[in-house]
DNA sequence: TCGAAGGACA
């Protein structure tokens, strides 16, 4: 037989040439001719045969030759050709033809089934085989072993060991090694490491796939010193050692962190005259993308193409991680691409880690392109977010599975397509209920899905979204809401600010590639150059805390908000301000004393120093000026400024808290944010910065840190993933939060933040109950402050940020309900309001300064007082004017402390208009 | 006496 297919011609047809054979074969014969086709590469020829021999007439002699032995080897054939469907098309024959179908044929046909990814299916054959009375051998049981492990269900490949040997079937090394195998594909290697042991108590002997095997489950446990010995082992007894040894063992080195083993078992595999192939590299360029190594993965993929050795949608998702680690992201953006134009096709896995990639970097334009590449995955079908409708008519969407980055563009499109509804067709034509889960509980052990649950949750909270955590019996976590309450939700005016804080630039006109990279490249050199300065100056001047006077201290936070008030009058840039209160404070720090009366002359000298070192774009105040706003004479002030510049020796630079953060966002693309966008990616933080002047404990910290502390906790207040956008670690060094230094600033940050949202979430509530009362409940008056405090927010009212994810519902309860009976008897819910307000109830204020203690009798009367400073003030139930002004200096205390001058908040709040009137160039037009 | 089946990588 095997001259035969020896002297086959290319297009001599076959069937014809064996016809006269086969009269003197018999069915194996067939069998085995098929195998040899097949063995040699002509499947289809092998097809062409068989289908002649059972297309022959019932009559015909060759349809004898047509048996259990040659259809199973046809069904065989269907394993390299991936072709389910033709194996049961065999198999259905086989019956209706009456054919016999035995354990061979069963075994074949699950092994197809195995091939072609149709698991169940294969389950399905071997259940109809019992079914059919046909009793498994080791070679099906073997084959359970690896439906199970494919399946995931690790403890019901075990149990087939089991279950063979009660069967009466005796389990051979194949098994072991199978089951090993199964075990690791489950993510279980110590389960495989544990049917080793049993593998040798069983008394056979490990050969090379035992082995492979596992170096496999080794490298899962990050036990690479193990898996480096079983290698020592395989060449101690001259095992055969393959492609598929020494794959395993740099996936092991990688998974070690070991990059640079991993290169040395490379070179060594060449050395063994193995070659590599594309998993090989594959694990390579991971092991280099694990170490941080971006340009060693390069090198290794390039030396792959030189190779001849294609790479494949493997190597470019290594290679993306191999940039996303080494703050590469244009180059991971051009790996993408590269890939595309290869004509590999990108799948669900290559998606995300590219839109991570760039969504991480926090960068807007890196965003709005993962935004793109996200569009383009979902028309190519990944991701679809099926309308997966349970319960009762429950549409929801499902990020729980999404690392983060992709779950929140995902989240936003979502939203997106939401208000498309509810705009184009009306609110009835959203589901009844909505529902966005984060977690499923079962897959949340990634850690990134810990940030989605978090993030969404603030983020709801922040945006006063409908959507509320509920209890599910399915999921761990969900949150849902009626369609009524969505669709005003996302036709309100606010929703399209709220949106563009997600995803500031989405709405803006569509940027070519061109001016991403140039805008890149500018920001990139600008900010490096920024920090460089900030690096610089915070390593060359450090304050002495312990050197400032006990008087300086106590003043210290008059003195801002007199600063404050100041620049504000003066429309002075934000930066001026803040680096003149540092000003201050290296003055202050400097041993000399400075006498107690001179003080607020520090104060305004160093504001005109700082005025005159910033920009030039900023302006300096003129003498008639000062003079007429501080009441200070010009000549003393001028004095005052030649005699710190002496105290400090001409050097006076200072880079405040406020300039990082302003290169921050600079790095982040802020410049080119549209103004209305400005306020929800930026508004918050900068308020965070003012607050954080008052702060004695950040001054043990340097101005950098405290600013990515602050980004950080206003990023996390408002649910802005990634909290720490990479390109700032990378700018910065600082690589996360938990270094002393940025934990203790984070801490502070995050209170500051809590009690911001608490007073302005009680501004706001006030100056509804002044609105709901309206002119005909009385004289209701409130602080010129809060009259003119930010009643239209762009981003949503002033009120909501966080107050639900950080107000213990116990007291948010009866405070709103306080609210809603406003109109009724507006005095009374202040007392009620305020009799609430007890110091330790509020888990961010029990350090707060001002602590609201309730009167024996709440309902009659209120008491207000700061804890820490004088009473600043009491009011009684009834009396409207008397507790809104007990109310509003109770919230002057919350905002910033004991200082009491005017609502420390305000001032922040000033400097948020003018950033949200036009950035600093509305200021600067303003100044000029 | 025949004929059936692995394994490494994001």
């Amino acid at each position: 037989m095997a001259v035969i297919i020896q002297k086959l011609q290319p297009n001599e047809p076959l069937p014809e040439v064996i016809y006269r054979a086969l009269h003197h074969v018999d069915s194996r014969a067939v069998a085995l001719l098929l195998k040899d086709l097949s063995r040699l590469g002509k499947d289809r020829r092998a097809m062409e045969l068989f289908d002649w021999l059972r297309s022959a007439n019932e009559r015909s002699p060759l349809r004898s030759l047509c048996d259990v032995y040659s259809y199973t080897a046809t069904i065989s054939l269907c394993i390299h050709g991936q072709d389910v469907d033709r194996a049961l098309e065999l198999m259905q024959e086989m019956r209706s033809r009456n054919i016999e179908r035995n354990v061979h044929t069963y075994t074949a046909l699950m092994n197809v089934c195995i091939k072609c990814g149709k698991l169940a299916l294969a389950l399905d054959i071997y259940n109809s085989m019992r079914a059919a009375n046909c009793m498994p051998n080791v070679v099906t049981y073997n084959t359970l072993v690896d439906v199970y492990g494919k399946l995931g269900q690790w403890e019901r490949a075990i149990n087939v060991l089991d279950m063979m040997r009660h069967e009466g079937v005796e389990p051979v090394l194949r098994t072991y090694n199978t089951l090993i195998i199964a075990c690791n594909m489950c993510n279980q290697p110590r389960e495989a490491l544990a049917v080793y042991q049993r593998l040798l108590a069983d008394g056979f002997t490990p050969n090379s796939t035992t082995y492979n095997a596992l170096i496999s489950a080794y490298g899962k446990t990050t036990q690479l010193g193990k898996a480096l010995e079983v290698y020592q082992e395989m060449l101690r007894q001259n095992m055969d050692r393959s492609v598929i040894t020494y794959s395993s063992l740099i996936s092991a080195c990688e998974k070690a962190g070991q990059w640079e083993t991993a290169l040395r078992i490379f070179a060594e595999m060449q050395q063994d005259n193995c070659l590599p192939n594309t998993v090989t590299y594959n694990s390579l360029v991971t092991a280099c993308a694990q170490g941080g190594q971006w340009e060693k993965a390069t090198e290794v993929f390039e030396q792959m193409n030189a190779h001849g050795c294609t790479p494949d949608v493997v190597t470019y998702t290594a290679l993306i991680s191999a940039y996303e680690r080494g703050g590469q992201w244009q180059k991971a953006l051009q790996a993408f691409h590269k890939m595309c134009v290869q004509g590999c096709k990108p799948d669900a896995i290559v998606y995300n880690a590219i839109i991570d990639t760039l969504w991480e970097t926090g960068i807007i334009w890196a965003q709005s392109k993962a935004l793109q590449l996200f569009l383009k995955a979902v028309q190519q079908g990944h991701f679809r977010q099926e309308p997966l409708v349970r319960r009762s008519g429950r549409v929801e969407v499902n990020l729980h599975a999404m690392t983060a980055g992709v779950a929140m563009v995902c989240l936003y499109c979502w939203l997106l397509e939401l208000k498309r509804i509810a705009t184009e067709k009306g609110p009835q034509h959203l589901p009844p209920v909505l529902a966005i889960v984060t977690d499923m509980g079962k897959a949340s052990r990634e850690q990134g899905n810990c940030i989605v649950k978090e993030a969404v949750a603030a983020m709801m909270s922040f945006w006063d979204a409908p959507f509320r955590l509920v209890q599910d019996g399915v999921y761990s976590s969900v949150l849902e809401a009626s369609n009524l309450h969505v669709a005003e939700w996302v036709t309100s005016t606010s929703f399209n600010a709220q949106l563009a804080s997600l995803f500031p630039i989405a709405n803006s006109t569509k940027m070519t590639d061109e001016i991403y990279v140039m805008r890149e490249q500018q920001v990139t050199q600008e900010c490096q150059e920024a920090f460089a300065a900030v690096q610089h100056f915070e390593n060359t001047h450090g304050l002495v805390l312990s050197n400032m006077s006990p008087a300086y201290v106590q003043q210290r936070p008059v003195l801002i908000s007199r600063l404050l008030d100041l620049s504000s009058k003066l429309s002075l840039r934000d930066e001026v301000v803040h680096d003149a209160v540092l000003l201050m404070d290296r003055t202050a720090s400097q041993a000399k004393q400075v006498p107690e009366d001179v003080l607020p002359l520090v104060g305004v000298a160093a504001l005109i120093i700082a005025a005159k070192q910033g920009d030039s774009s900023d302006r300096v105040p003129n003498n008639s000026e000062i003079e007429q706003m501080t009441e200070l004479p010009a000549t003393a002030v001028a004095k005052m400024e030649w005699n710190i510049r002496g105290l400090l020796t001409d050097d006076i630079t200072a880079i405040s808290t406020m300039r990082c953060l302003k290169v921050y966002l600079e790095r982040l693309g802020y410049r080119y944010l549209d103004k209305q966008d400005v306020y929800g990616m930026a508004g918050f933080a900068i308020m965070l910065a003012v607050e954080s002047l008052y702060d004695l404990s950040l001054l043990n910290c340097r101005p950098s840190v405290v600013a990515a502390a602050i980004l950080y906790a206003e990023r996390r207040l408002r649910g802005a993933v990634p909290f720490w956008p990479s390109m700032l670690s990378k700018l910065t060094g600082y690589h996360d939060m938990s270094t002393p230094e940025l934990t203790v600033a984070v801490r502070v940050a995050q209170k500051l933040s809590r009690k911001l949202v608490y007073a302005q979430m009680y501004k706001a509530q006030l100056i509804q109950l002044a609105g709901q009362a309206g002119p005909s409940a009385g004289p209701v008056s409130l602080a010129p402050e809060l009259a003119s405090g930010p009643a239209v927010n762009p981003a949503g009212p002033m009120v909501p940020p966080g107050v639900r994810a950080h107000m213990p519902t116990v007291v948010m309860a009866p405070m709103v309900q306080a609210v809603m009976q406003a109109p009724a008897a507006h005095g009374g819910a202040h007392a009620a309001v305020a009799a609430q307000w007890q110091p330790g109830r509020f888990d961010g204020l029990s350090q707060a300064p001002t602590g609201v203690q309730p009167a024996t009798e709440p309902t009659s009367g209120l008491v207000v007082a700061a804890s820490t400073g004088p009473v600043v003030s009491t009011g009684t139930a009834g009396d409207d004017s008397a507790a809104i002004q007990a109310l509003t200096q109770a919230m002057q205390g919350l905002g910033t402390g004991t200082r009491g001058m005017r609502v420390g908040s305000q001032s922040a709040i000033d400097q948020w208009q003018r950033l949200g009137a036009g950035g600093d160039e509305g200021a600067r037009a303003q100044g000029q």
